[in-house]
DNA sequence: ATATAATGCGAGCATACGCTCGCTTTTCCA
DNA sequence: TGGAAAAGCGAGCGTATGCTCGCATTATAT
């Protein structure tokens, strides 16, 4: 038997409902993040939203921030699902079938939730996430390097440290800026001419 | 003899030191927004810094918002003066040429204050200030877009709308990425390559 | 059935922040 | 030089927010 006295559980220990109190008070916060922005985020406010108690909002997180960070967390996650999946199919494919795919892919990671991903950008030096953010950056250069050095035949000569960054940075920029920027007022025809462009890009770029 | 009653002056009529007053608390933050971040810009503090009274700092600012957004609207006067330069001194030369010059002084415009420059990224949404922001970004696209119109023999058949729209976001994003993410240490020789990427990148693209 | 731990509750404390108001000091000019 | 307007001051108000704490409710195990 644990010797953990009934004392708060410093973080958690969630075997039951309590689950379903963090995962509702992880989806309110993301709620009104998306709907209200960061300043309307307040505890008592998540907490109503969610259906739960402040008392019990502090059970599981420490401050307002590890609630925020939980949700750039899980928001994280869910692309770099997304992009490690495409970086898979898209291994064997030469350049321009790659390029093609992850640009698509990376269009359609940001049309999940453009609000929220735009509110978390905002707040990710708030919350302390730098880091986090980074290591998922690197993830992502570390992977698109490796697949551009298995490639390397059919491109020329080049520093692949900085076409890896030169690449991702414009695929990220075209993407961002056409989902949060162009707002949602994007035919699915514009879609396919930017895909179609950002490839051209790329591909040029490379060879 | 001006009919105004000797109350507030709704917003501003400066005329000696009272100038000196509204300078230094647009400065002072800057100077908190980028050393501190947003949430410790209050208006004491903001007051304390600039070494005047919170009761002046209201006499020309009627709120905290209207702080920030005169610190943005400075700041993109700022930036818009380099541009403008820029591409008018860019204007007859040829596309290599003037695409080089234009990434080297977006990076050196970023250069300049890389915190604030952030930070205010991150404040615009806030301070409803997106329409401004978005004037800027529309000055900038019809400007490198006339560029284009006039050097439209050096490239291939394409959408100059659509290539605007890339260039820009390619150019920017480079730059934003280059400053930001990659921290101070930039050597001059990195800058130089990068410079030189980003003008094959874009050049590639657009013949 | 009862004891014990886990989970949930929400009034309310402490604090910090935006902002006002009545007053003093400085500047201007007739 | 005197008086009015402009500029500056800062204690303090109202409010909202993050968070605590003592207690109530629900689950688990014997």
């Amino acid at each position: 038997m644990a010797r953990t006295p009934p004392t708060k559980p410093r973080k958690n220990a969630l075997q039951a409902r309590s689950r379903a109190t963090v995962d509702a008070l992880v989806e309110a916060t993301a709620r009104i993040l998306t709907r209200d922005g960061f300043e309307k985020a307040s505890t008592n406010r998540i907490a109503e939203v969610a259906g739960v108690s402040v008392g019990s909002l502090y059970q599981y997180f420490p401050s307002k921030e590890a609630l925020v960070a939980a949700v750039i967390e899980r928001h994280n996650e869910e692309i770099m699902g997304i992009v490690r999946t495409a970086l898979a199919e898209v291994a064997d494919l030469p350049i321009d079938k790659a390029v093609r795919k992850l640009v698509t892919v990376a269009i359609e990671a940001h049309r999940i939730n453009p609000k929220l991903h735009r509110v978390l950008a905002e707040q990710i030096p708030r919350t302390g996430q730098l880091k986090d953010v980074e290591a998922f950056n690197r993830e992502i250069h570390t992977l698109v390097h490796t697949y551009l050095e298995s490639r390397r035949k059919e491109m020329r000569k080049i520093d692949l440290d900085v076409a890896t960054f030169i690449c991702v940075s414009a695929i990220e920029a075209v993407t961002h800026n056409t989902v949060l920027h162009g707002a949602e007022m994007l035919s699915e025809k514009m879609v396919r001419t930017l895909v179609e462009e950002t490839t051209r890009l790329v591909v040029g770029y490379l060879r």
